[in-house]
DNA sequence: ATAAATTTTTAGACAAATCTAATTTTGATC
DNA sequence: GATCAAAATTAGATTTGTCTAAAAATTTAT
């Protein structure tokens, strides 16, 4: 029954999201109290929902150690995070939303159920591997695009001369702090020097005199080694 | 409370948009029946739903009188009917759909819940007056183009050059009929001959040899004199 | 190994939106 | 104005997704 419309709930697909990217985060089963971390809900409420989700075959439980996506729910998951990230590009690139408007509105898209919705967007957009904040878009088929060697810029050595690929906090505050900075993706940098006391490094650009970028910072900006 | 957020549910939404529909064709208030007819549900949903939207102040009922939109319930019904046109116009213009397969993904977009996700599509598109099937586009202050003397086919003299500018059916059977008969908006068209018995009309077009429309066709064409 | 802390589940309730079946209300008709 | 058919409402149930509070299960620490 309803084996081929493929078809879930806005729920149960936030759910699935939800569990993949904790799952992802911890590289093991995303816990009952952690998905209700992630979703602003009760531990109770994801009792619920795993045994359903579990029902339909899209994950497997284990009590105490965890919640894992079957392959089935990944290639749900994979499926609703393709839609979220080709949305942010097509508002940020055609509508001219900011990189830090555009989260919760995607939220909200990425549920639109069509069959090609997606697709057509895809092509539309000439078929981009990256969404705003530097996180890879998922093909049709569920493939990421490999990053090439992306890494956080607290590990970049002194002296490298990099290029900003992407966040790993996408929050609006840390976005708005970037536009502040005038470090955006592209923004090519060079650590100058690094302070042990709080791992700190002065970094210089092209355009702005040195400053100073505390180590969260650092750890949550993507760069590549040019 | 919440006079400002104006935050409706998805169920409200379509409610308000059905209450609009039914009492624009009948041009009376809306019975709790035909409501239902409309969305499908029973009379029993309508009473509950009706009760809400009353409480909420967005429309008043009298019973075995009909329901009516009230001023603010027509602002609002009347954006969800801009958002609904607007993304069809999307869908068509830029995503290469055709004109009998966006009105139910528009049905799920017009939910998109966003203070300027409209306007910034609107501006997108430079503004369009007419969806793809002809309809009106309000504008952001709820503000309907005038179709500038567009007429039902069926009451157009004969031998008078007019061209297609809508469809009043927009059904996906209707508007695949027409595309069987090569006519679609723009298409130029003059009435040769009427018959009386059936009401129908040979028309002649550009390009087809003459072709007889029955008076149902007729009926559901918007066409403009040159 | 026992106790403590944490995690998970259960039990029961609730809100939203719907349904069916029964009942009430009303406008229209004669 | 009484009658009748249509329209509308009520009553009670159901589904989905959530909550609180309490209980149970399991891991971790002593
Ligand atoms: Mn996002
Ligand atoms: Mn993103
Ligand atoms: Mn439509
Ligand atoms: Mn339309």
């Amino acid at each position: 029954m309803n084996l081929l419309a493929s078809s879930h709930t806005r729920s149960e697909e936030n759910y699935l999201k939800a569990i993949y990217a904790v799952s992802q985060k911890a590289k093991k089963g995303a816990s009952t109290t952690a998905i209700a971390g992630r979703l602003q809900t009760k531990a109770s409420s994801v009792t619920d929902m795993v045994k359903k989700l579990s029902e339909k075959g899209l994950v497997d439980h284990r009590p105490y150690h965890g919640v894992r996506l079957t392959d089935q729910g990944r290639k749900v998951a994979t499926q609703i995070i393709r839609r979220h990230r080709l949305w942010e590009t097509f508002l940020v690139n055609h509508l001219n939303y900011r990189w830090d408007e555009v989260h919760e509105l995607a939220e909200q898209l990425e549920h639109i159920r069509s069959h090609d919705l997606t697709d057509r967007l895809d092509t539309f957009m000439d078929h981009p591997k990256f969404d705003p904040h530097g996180d890879p878009i998922p093909d049709r088929n569920g493939h990421f695009a490999d990053n090439g060697g992306a890494m956080p810029l607290s590990q970049v050595p002194k002296d490298t001369l990099v290029h900003i690929v992407g966040v790993r906090d996408s929050s609006p505050a840390f976005l708005k702090l970037l536009d502040g900075l005038s470090l955006k993706i592209g923004t090519q940098l060079t650590i100058m020097r690094r302070f042990e006391f709080d791992n700190s490094a002065e970094v210089s650009t092209r355009f702005n005199s040195a400053m100073l970028l505390n180590e969260r910072v650092c750890e949550n900006l993507t760069v590549k080694v040019l």
